[in-house]
DNA sequence: CGGTATTTTGAGCAGTGTCAAAGACGGTGG
DNA sequence: CCACCGTCTTTGACACTGCTCAAAATACCG
C-alpha cells in the first residue's frame, strides 16, 4: 500500500483490471528514488531510455525544443504519471523531462519493466491504454495550440491541470497553487510570459479566477471550463 | 501477400517481430472495405469505436473541432495507417476521421481485433509501439504548432508527409502530389488558407519547392528539411 | 462550355510578440 | 527580525506576424 510505486499502480489499474499478482509484481520492481532541488533536466531529447521514470511527488514537465532553442512544454505531470513511456519501448526519448523543485522521481531499470510487460498481459494492456490516453491528451493540445486564442488556451491549461489533479485526489476544494512561473505557462501554451500575464489578468478581471501570487481560486469551475472550451472527455479519467 | 490488410501488417511488423501465425491471424480478420467519393466523415469525435479502421488506399485525415467549430487536423494518414486505435481500446473516439476522395478504408469489427490482441502478445506489443509512435508524432506537432512560425510549419508539414510516404514505399523521386487544398493544409498547420498560400509562395520563391498546381517538386530535400526544422527521428521509421 | 471550388493578390486590422523598466515577492545571510 | 538580492510579475509602447474581408484569376468537373 505504502509502496513507492503505489500511486502509479493505482493509476495503471484504472486502465485495466490488475490482479493481485500484477500489482505485487509492479510494486516489487527495483526502484531508486531521486529528489530534485530546482528545475533540473532529468532526461534530454534523444537520450536512451535506460530507466523507466515515474513521478512520485511534486511536478515534472515534458518538453521538446526547436532547432533554434525555443521550448514547448508537452505536459505538466503530476504524481503517478509515467514520464518516459515512449523512451522505454522505442529506446530513444523523443522528448526531455524536467523535474521541478522538490519533485521525487522513481527510477526503475528498463529491463525488469520490459520483462514484466512480457509476462503479464494485463499490465501490457494497461500500458497500451496509458499510451493511447497520453496520445489523446497530446491531440487535444494540438487543437489548443493550433486553433484556440490566447485567453482560451490559458483557461484550458488551468482546467486540465485541475481536472487531472482532482482525478488523482490531489486537490480539494476550488483552490490550488500553480507550480509554474508565467514564463513556463507560456511554454506550455505556446505564448510569451508577457502575454500569459495579460491573459491571467483578463481571466481575473472576468472573475473566472482569483489570483494571489501563484495561488489560484476558481469561483466557478463551470464558468472557467466554458471559457477554456474544456471538456474532460479527452482525459479518459 | 495480396491480402487487404497486407500494408497494415507490413507496417505493424516494423514495430515488433510477428511470426507467421501472427501475420496470418491479422490477415484472417473479417474485413469490409468501403470506398469514398469525396471528403466524407467516417467517424465523428465522440463516436463509439465499433470497428477498427485501416486506410488501404488514398488518404484520410484525423481531426478535432473546437466548441465554436474551428478545425484542427491531427494527421494526414496514408495507406497502412490505422485510423482509430484510441477508439478501439478506449471505446470512444477522441477525434474524427475524414476520408478524402477515392480513399479505401478497411473496417474490421472491434471484437475480433480485441480478441487477437488478447491472444497474441507480440501483436499487442506492436500495437503498443504503434500507439507510442503516434504519440511521438503528436508531440512533434505540439512543438510545431506552439513554437514555429508559419513558414517553418508549412515546410515541416511537407517534410513529414514526404518522409512518411517514402518510408512506406509510396513515393519515388522528389515529386509528389499534395492531396489537400490549401485550406486543408491550413487546418493541418493552424493557419488560414490565405497565409498557407503566401508561405507556399515564399518557399517557392526560395527555391525550396517547385509548385505546379498541387504537384510539388522538392529540388533539395536537405534544404527543405532545414527550412522546416525537420528531422525524421520522432517518426521512428 | 458553364459553374463551382480553389488559388492568388491586395489592403487594412487584430492579436500576440518584443523590448524595457518598474514593482512585488521570496529566500538568504547577517 | 531585517536588509538585501535575485527572480518573477506587471505595465507600457511599439513592431510584426498572421487574420479578415474582398475580389480577381485560375483550375477543375460534369
Amino acid at each position: 500500500m505504502l509502496n513507492i510505486l503505489s500511486s502509479f499502480v493505482a493509476q495503471l489499474s484504472t486502465y485495466g483490471p490488475l490482479n493481485e499478482g500484477d500489482t505485487a509484481a509492479v510494486c516489487a520492481l527495483p526502484v531508486t528514488v531521486q529528489t530534485y532541488v530546482s528545475d533540473t533536466h532529468v532526461v534530454r531529447q534523444g537520450d536512451l531510455g535506460r530507466s523507466f521514470l515515474v513521478l512520485k511527488e511534486g511536478f515534472a514537465i515534458r518538453e521538446k525544443l526547436t532547432g533554434d532553442g525555443a521550448r514547448q512544454f508537452l505536459s505538466l505531470d503530476i504524481p503517478g504519471d509515467p514520464l518516459n513511456l515512449p523512451a522505454l519501448f522505442l529506446s530513444i526519448a523523443d522528448h526531455g523531462v524536467i523535474a521541478l523543485a522538490n519533485a521525487k522521481i522513481a527510477f526503475i531499470p528498463r529491463q525488469p519493466v520490459l520483462d514484466l510487460v512480457t509476462v503479464s498481459s494485463s499490465i501490457k494492456h494497461a500500458f497500451l491504454k496509458l499510451a493511447l490516453t497520453d496520445g489523446s491528451i497530446a491531440r487535444e493540445k494540438q487543437l489548443n495550440l493550433g486553433r484556440r486564442n490566447a485567453r482560451v488556451r490559458v483557461a484550458h491549461f488551468l482546467c486540465e491541470h485541475v481536472a487531472r489533479m482532482e482525478a488523482r485526489g490531489l486537490l480539494s476544494g476550488n483552490a490550488f497553487r500553480l507550480p509554474l512561473t508565467q514564463e513556463q505557462v507560456g511554454d506550455a501554451t505556446g505564448l510569451t510570459s508577457v502575454h500569459v500575464n495579460r491573459m491571467l489578468g483578463k481571466l481575473a478581471a472576468e472573475n473566472l479566477i482569483i489570483q494571489n501570487g501563484r495561488s489560484i481560486i476558481i469561483p466557478s469551475i463551470t464558468a472557467l471550463r466554458e471559457a477554456g472550451d474544456f471538456n474532460t472527455q479527452y482525459l479518459f479519467i
